[in-house]
DNA sequence: TTTTTATTCGAAAGCGGTTTCGGTTGACTC
DNA sequence: GAGTCAACCGAAACCGCTTTCGAATAAAAA
């Protein structure tokens, strides 16, 4: 079975290649009965459209560029995956294609965006690892690229992103400790140029404040996010004078590193200090104890966005219609528990 | 700066579009001095073409279709980002495009070649988690569409593939414990449909019987892929009335859910029994004891993949000439030691 | 000087679709 | 019965580049 073009399904029904491909495309002008009278046939003879002759001519990519987040080094987010099979699902019913993009460092994401704003080959981006103060949000809007981000950023008003809603699930997390008991709740932080780091931070603060507790500034660590971050973070919170009960963390990774520290100390995680991360990461299952963390539901955010880019494209929606807010979930797997002595 | 047709530079250099045309492709029917001023004005304005078009014109679609593995529910390989970052440098050097496609099982996975070979936008696919007896191999031959697999099979000995030395990386293993004074090395396999399983077994056995050590059937454990056949294997081998003092894991994972059972039975991972992985998993360091693995080169291995499928489709390579072994290289971090006692 | 032979380029026909525009129909008004 | 209008379809231009083929020119051979 080979491959038919328009013009041998054109020829086979005795109609114009014009009018099959108006059929196809579902123009308004086309009766009803030819419309079907050409899907059938089209689906029997196996045709496919040329994507290129189609998207030549339309001037339409009809694909997703994802950019793959550059994290120096580091081996990367091991739900790159998951999101990535979310957005391919939801393009393929589409006839979308999902192209992935490297950038280097942050100029090189810079120059990626005007090569592609030129060279007119996708229809638009998501991007991720937002940061608090991100120049692409305005860059990609003055270049006229659409796009959609994974996370917001201060000077998002006017994009589409789907985020997490950060804040509450610190807030969330900060009240799990509390409800449990503690009342020495500390907060490892991510570094601030990112945005999740802010929400984070701020959703803790609220549910510290909310119930009338103190926010020492010792109780505020700042990390990199990685392993060594976690542990280095959690050392000098041991250091203190009266240390924390229990400590959220910015990520799972972080906490990982926090609970090494941990051990290195001779204290056990979820005993002495109760830990909690966010992402969800399957292997803090495969640790001991098993790490409690927040989870986000992966697939259909990957799915999310990919459709929101459709609509911010197709449709011409306004990106502003595009903000969507997810909600994570925690998970208990070990970490978290009441604190040893109530004082 | 808009972007710029063929149409416009010819015009400016009053020449013909055909002529700028095989200027850029460097034909030898242009003259040296052109085809400078061609590649000057052509940077010089910025000129991008219109690659849909250039793949209408040419036949040539341009783009490495990737695969995703489907893992039923699991989490997906954390090096996943690693590997298409390789791919992905070594084509946009080539004006290659990246396309990700998944399936969501085996059927799907046939159906999906089927629609490819039909409709020609891809010019060639990267598959990965051969099996023992992989059914894509033939079938890719058979519907003619250019391929590079990331592991071997049975029947791979006609395709292009790029692969670890699994077999002798197991040997390496062996041949360490056994310098460190190890006597009972066992192996945690994974199922006999993986073709890497079968290698990795036979390596271990391979450098077992060289040293005239016997291979018991029973310390030959198989695991699903994962922690907690992990866990389970190890829970069998600890069931023997001679245990091992050291265990060749099949993977990262699943040496960590093998820890884990030692953990369970009050035993110290690397003290009582040694053991050691396979993948070169980051997350490995950052448990206690920090995880001893097998490491392999992703970056380059996601390049090579990448560079073997462009010299199979651009210069119409033989596929048999295209086979490439990798090595794969030990890590010590910290669960290989000396066995406790000698006997 | 004439003929041969490279060298270098332009003309033109695609590649396989999309989309505008106008032309036929037949039914419907008046 | 002439005029109007909607519904439906075909003709043709176009999207931007590739590639074949032949023509023109200049250099080399005769």
């Amino acid at each position: 079975m080979t491959n038919s073009s328009l013009k041998s399904i054109a020829k086979k029904l005795s109609l114009s290649e014009s009018t099959v491909s108006r059929a196809l495309n579902d123009y308004k002008d086309i009766s009803k009965s030819t419309k079907e009278l050409v899907n059938k046939t089209v689906i029997k003879m196996g045709y496919q459209p040329n994507v290129f002759a189609r998207r030549l001519a339309s001037g339409k990519p009809e694909s997703l560029g994802f950019i793959i987040p550059w994290r120096d080094g580091q081996q990367n987010d091991p739900f790159l995956g998951e999101l990535m099979i979310g957005m391919s699902s939801a393009l393929s019913k589409n006839g979308w294609d999902l192209t992935v993009l490297v950038a280097k460092n942050f100029e090189d994401e810079i120059k990626l965006f005007k090569k592609l704003s030129l060279s007119k080959n996708i229809s638009g981006l998501v991007i991720s690892r937002t940061l608090r103060n991100d120049a692409r949000f305005n860059l990609l809007s003055d270049l006229k690229i659409p796009f959609v981000a994974h996370g917001r950023s201060q000077n998002c008003s006017d994009s589409a992103w789907l985020d997490i809603d950060n804040e509450t699930a610190f807030y969330d997390m900060t009240k799990h400790f509390i409800s449990l008991g503690h009342k020495k709740i500390a907060h490892i932080g991510g570094p601030s140029i990112y945005n999740f780091s802010i929400q984070r931070k701020s959703g803790w603060e609220k549910g510290m404040v909310e119930d009338g507790f103190s926010v020492p500034n010792e109780y505020l660590q700042i990390a990199e996010l990685s392993f060594e971050g976690g542990m280095k973070a959690m050392d000098e919170l041991l250091k203190l004078d009266v240390p924390p009960t229990s400590v959220c963390c910015v990520s799972d990774t972080v906490a990982i590193g926090a609970m090494q520290s941990l051990r290195n100390h001779n204290l056990c995680p979820g005993r002495e200090i109760s830990l909690i991360g966010y992402d969800g990461l399957e292997l803090g299952a495969w640790i001991d104890p098993p790490l409690s963390t927040m989870k986000q539901p992966l697939h259909s955010v990957g799915e999310d966005l990919a459709k929101m880019l459709m609509e911010l494209v197709n449709d011409k929606k306004d990106p502003t219609e595009l903000q969507k807010l997810f909600r994570a979930s925690i998970l208990r797997r070990g970490t978290d528990n009441p604190p040893m002595m109530v004082d």
